[in-house]
DNA sequence: TAATAACTGATGGTCTGACCTTTAATAATT
DNA sequence: AATTATTAAAGGTCAGACCATCAGTTATTA
């Protein structure tokens, strides 16, 4: 009496939810399709609105539909989005974990330093060298900066051919960029300018190495630039970690 | 006419999301708690069921709320699991990501194992080796064994004191679980013992260094286990990592 | 008396059909 | 040609009904 295994009582939102899913992975969905109306999927499911709108409403939430009201429901082009809320709602449960989250970003910022420097095309490195150039020429602009500056991580994340650790590199910045920003309009403005000029030469130090491709080195280089961008992040929170010399990772 | 931005034209059951989010990081409603019926709360807001419904709906695909047909619905006692469910969606949409899930794996397991090896308390360390005895003492028992070789590598994770590390460690574990259970019901069934054994001193490899505090040689021993035990998922797909003598991460 | 079975009320899940607001596209107006 | 109404269709919301399911209670049984 041990091969029984629960059954999947899968309700009828799912169901629908499931074959959706389906649709978009095998391509018969593509991004930025446009879904059938809600009344015409009734019939098609052969179930009533409620069913069909909770299924979507669910893709929805996932980010891989969008819904327009007086236009039609779309496949999403980006289907990261998923992602990206994720950590965003369960910080908004939990606020306390911004500590964690720098901590994360410290790991996957250096990660993938280390990636980037074995896997990045020559394609990449321009681009990255790109973003370096544009920070030096907006120096004085902290918006377009920290525009280029953003840039410049996520090319080197795009660098290691890892989706994942892109998306999760992506989101983690994205969400300490709300306080990044915030850091930028303290009382110490004066020295912003000053703290962009350290920041170039920090980055310069980190596509040095990996453009040469010396992964240790280069990682090296981008836990020091995370540790020291994150100063002011750590002042508003407890301390963790960068107080011992033996590096924490 | 620069200050203008869009207005939250926010949609009824996006702002009951907003509320009851709200209400639980207030701890107005704790985990575990039942929320009032739908009806009940359909008075409360003002609004119709419909409303109500596709609010809870979307708290329960985030993980947050809980439904139980007949008998209620309730505040989810992990608020994480919807950063697990992020990435199965995800890999749903595109099943070539497996490699890139392989490897984010490695990069957590082996972080997650150097900070363990500096902040593991007396505690952590009495679980991992009460792991390490159960996995020796069920060497026979493969789906036993897996167990405490999740619990193994889960407790390291959790001596983190990371929640975010330790939830994205946990959802690659346990999407990648598949696979791993898939690998011993493989032809090569007579090796499982064999392969439990080494597996064992591995393990054995990384509790003792941990257990000094020696994060360095922790993190080394975690990078030999983990590619080790990837192997079989490897061959499955393309080789990415491993082949170099120069270690990639 | 203790275990089991039947009952009951409340809950989430679903259906129907109606009405509203918004939107894109079309037609009418200037 | 440009602007303004018109319109049809879409998603958003509502109300009320019915169903299947479950927890707790009551009644039955051994």
């Amino acid at each position: 009496m041990d091969e029984m295994r629960p059954v999947a009582r899968t309700s009828l939102s799912d169901e629908i939810v499931s074959q959706i899913i389906d649709l978009i992975s095998r391509d018969v969905l593509k991004p930025g399709e446009r879904l059938p109306s809600e009344r015409e999927l009734c019939k098609q499911f052969g179930v009533g609105r409620s069913s069909v709108r909770e299924a979507l409403r669910s893709l929805s939430v996932m980010g891989i539909l969008d819904g327009r009201v007086g236009d039609g429901t779309f496949v999403s082009d980006n289907n990261e989005k998923y992602l990206e809320n994720a950590v965003q709602w369960s910080l908004l449960l939990d606020r306390k974990k911004i500590q964690d989250l720098i901590e994360t970003r410290l790991v996957l910022e250096s990660q993938t330093a280390f990636l980037a420097a074995q896997r990045a095309s020559s394609e990449n490195i321009d681009e990255i060298e790109h973003m370096l150039r544009g920070m030096k020429a907006s120096i004085q602009m902290p918006e377009k900066y920290l525009e280029f500056d953003v840039q410049f991580h996520l090319t080197i994340a795009q660098a290691t051919q890892n989706s994942i650790l892109y998306n999760l590199l992506n989101m983690t910045r994205s969400y300490l960029q709300t306080w990044i920003k915030g850091s930028l309009d303290e009382p110490s403005a004066p020295k912003v300018e000053q703290r962009a000029k350290l920041s170039v030469r920090e980055h310069q130090k980190i596509l040095q190495p990996l453009r040469k491709g010396d992964a240790n080195e280069t990682q090296q280089a981008m836990r020091q630039h995370i540790i020291s961008s994150s100063v002011a992040l750590q002042t508003h929170f407890e301390d963790r970690f960068g107080t011992t010399d033996s590096p924490p990772l």
